[in-house]
DNA sequence: GCCCAGGCACATG
DNA sequence: CATGTGCATGGG
């Protein structure tokens, strides 16, 4: 069961929710994991704090309905997993990750997150992640909300290298300049899949697998499969086979179909935390 | 020191 | 269209 009330949203252990699994099977990098196990998260310029009371989680912000939408409160993820759960190469995944929510994260932070995260690794990409919004982010008391693309159009490409962004900065500078001068990524969630990836193409540092990321991250777009070097071993080692990455991507997209996102998620966190 | 990381832009065949 | 190569940086 969820419950909302002012301040904070209540979700008993019978549901799909797992803050470990949610936070760190990386499809998000702006969060801390407390040494109490509690994580606080920082999502556009809102902040919540997830902690475990009594079995219950409870997602404790002034902002409930924005943490509503951004974890994906509304969508069954018992019914994906029934779905899912019987194709192959996927059952000790599925029930490895059970509680992972696709989060519902801001068009731009998330673009310009997994720009970053291109040929990186996810402790450097939530380094760098963390030392721009701390210079660029407007000051929101405690913590800094993450820049908007004009402070971010603002900045030169020294800015960015100087904050360990390395050869990225310029895709970095020149992204945050078009979106900033209306390169409109709304309009962007009305479009089909396909026009849409094509569509986040046309920026620098946005390939197949950054777009894939971007859509299924912050679109909602299910019927995607961002393929990653993690991946690419994944699929090695589960069916002997060796091929390049787009025909693995549309295996694997048309295994899973319209619930190949999930799909990902649940291969990508078993596999990459070592638990298969 | 070496290898690798949620790949991409760009040049060439 | 397909394949190859260079790439900043720092963690392991």
């Amino acid at each position: 069961m969820i419950t909302v009330t002012d301040g904070e949203i209540i979700i008993t252990e019978d549901e799909r929710f797992e803050p470990q699994a949610i936070f760190e099977c990386g499809q998000v990098f702006r969060y801390e994991r407390l040494t109490s196990g509690e994580y606080n998260v920082f999502a556009g310029r809102e902040t919540a704090l997830v902690k475990n009371i009594r079995g219950a989680y409870r997602i404790i912000t002034d902002n409930t309905a924005y943490f509503y939408n951004y974890f994906d409160l509304a969508t069954d993820y018992s019914k994906i997993i029934d779905n899912i759960i019987d194709r192959p190469m996927i059952r000790q995944s599925v029930a490895f990750g059970s509680g992972i929510r696709i989060l519902r994260q801001e068009y731009f932070e998330c673009l310009i997150s997994f720009i970053i995260s291109a040929n990186n690794n996810i402790a450097r990409i939530r380094g760098i992640l963390s030392r721009l919004a701390a210079a660029l982010g407007e000051n929101r008391g405690k913590y800094r909300a993450f820049p908007t693309p004009e402070a971010m159009a603002e900045a030169n490409a020294k800015f960015y290298e100087r904050i360990g962004a390395g050869y990225r900065a310029r895709y970095l500078v020149e992204t945050a300049r078009l979106v900033a001068s209306g390169f409109d990524l709304h309009s962007i969630q009305s479009l089909d899949t396909k026009a849409a990836k094509h569509k986040l193409m046309g920026l620098l540092g946005v390939g197949s697998k950054v777009a894939d990321c971007v859509l299924l991250f912050s679109y909602g777009k299910k019927d995607v499969f961002p393929v990653d070097t993690w991946i690419k071993k994944i699929y090695c080692k589960l069916t002997n086979d060796v091929c390049g990455t787009e025909a693995m991507r549309k295996y694997l997209l048309q295994l899973y179909g319209e619930y190949a996102g999930y799909a990902q998620q649940y291969l990508f966190y078993a596999h990459r935390g070592g638990a298969i």
